[in-house]
DNA sequence: GAATTAAGTAAATCATACTCACTAAAGCCA
DNA sequence: TGGCTTTAGTGAGTATGATTTACTTAATTC
């Protein structure tokens, strides 16, 4: 009585409910493991299908990585526009793309660090979708600082890639711990610590200057007429 | 007459030199081809050795590369400390650092692009040699910050952290169309642009404040003369 | 000049993304 | 109902490239 080896029915599924199931399992063993690290048959497995029946959904293992990601940029763009509607001047704007990108970071710092760390690095990056969807992504602030240079709400001189840049790059550099496991985050602190540095810079303002002497000299004229009222 | 199978004489060379070969090949081909697509192989035939041949020297590929990076690192921090010697204040300071990196990038952008994008993706890149140093690199700046507070020079709610990732983040993505190739890079421009953005911000300043202060003060001052003048 | 160290090699081994040639369930339509 | 087409799925490869093993031989040391 060996027993039979039989094969255990394959289990058929639409196509749209087995692809749910494969970046279900991605999602959990990109995280797990790294992109690197983690093995198609694992995934396959946890999918509940063979290795090769990946293959038929994507065309490769970074394609399986770019859909998820793309997805993900996909709903930080529509929050963005939602998020954004009714808000005035540029540095409220700012401040709500800041926060809520942050906040994007906080609820899935695994889909973040895939993206920080494993897809620009790879040949042809910027000749994918997900490049150009990331574009779209940080346009709206680059459209936010522009409009608000025209406003005369931000200095003219101000270069809108370069706040894009120090913007998207400082808060990438600044949450790593937390996507790393190593620290939690406080959004409503770090955004607002952003913004403030961002629009208002860290030097201590010297308005100062001319100011205080204008100040000074405006005290001693009114002590001069207190005290003669006083002396009257 | 078959041209007997002569192999060609194992040429050997000192570890020194010999290192310094396959660090040079390394280099060569990395930049040619990027880290992972580089093949050890391809490496070891530039350097005039076997394959096997690396493993004398190198515990793997990826120690291979840290090799490379280590040293610019170190060569980017002796530059730190010699270009900031005698310079004062902590926003001149600032633009030191600024530049100065800048600088190292423009020198090196084959060495800058591994960094980016190869290494810090990589498992326990946080317990390496080269994360230390690169923490070493950063905390010069968090370091001028820090003086620049206490000397009442930066406003005192400033977070070095923050001030730390946003130049050296904004950097990597404001440099990144360099390292692709896509474009020239003006330092003095750049380094102006970001330290001015740190520095002041960007929004119109509103001496608004003081302002009102002053015109309040004034104003009181005004009513008594006129109150004084009008009676007598 | 024997013993030891260090530079070097050829030929495996191993891991894993991806391909090939095929099976069979589901849906369609007469 | 039964033939036809489409498509989900599979088992058994292939290919590639990093790393290991077991060995050879030139330099160095005393």
């Amino acid at each position: 009585m060996s027993p039979s080896p039989e094969k255990r029915a394959v289990v058929r599924l639409p196509r749209a409910e087995r692809m749910h199931q494969i970046e279900s399992a991605a999602r959990k063993l990109f995280h797990k493991h790294g992109y690197t690290a983690a093995r198609i048959s694992e995934i396959a497995a946890d999918a509940g299908i063979s290795e090769a029946a990946i293959y038929k959904f994507y065309s490769n293992k970074r394609d399986l990585l770019h859909t998820l990601l793309k997805d993900w940029y996909m709903g930080m763009l529509d929050d963005f526009y939602e998020k954004l509607e009714g808000v005035e001047g540029a540095r409220n704007r700012i401040k709500v793309i800041i926060w809520q990108h942050l906040k994007s970071i906080r609820e899935c710092p695994d889909l973040c660090r895939l993206f920080y760390s494993e897809v620009r690095s790879m040949p042809d990056y910027y000749d994918t979708e997900l490049y150009e969807l990331n574009r779209r992504y940080t346009l709206v602030l680059v459209d936010v600082v522009k409009t608000g240079i025209a406003s005369g709400e931000l200095r003219p001189d101000t270069s809108s890639a370069m706040v894009r840049d120090v913007i998207f790059g400082g808060i990438e550099h600044r949450v790593t711990p937390f996507l790393m496991g190593r620290s939690e985050i406080d959004i409503d602190e770090m955004s607002t610590q952003l913004c403030d540095l961002v629009c208002q810079g860290i030097c201590t303002p010297d308005a100062g200057q001319d100011m205080d002497r204008l100040m000074a000299r405006l005290e001693r004229v009114a002590d001069r007429l207190d005290g003669k009222a006083g002396g009257g």
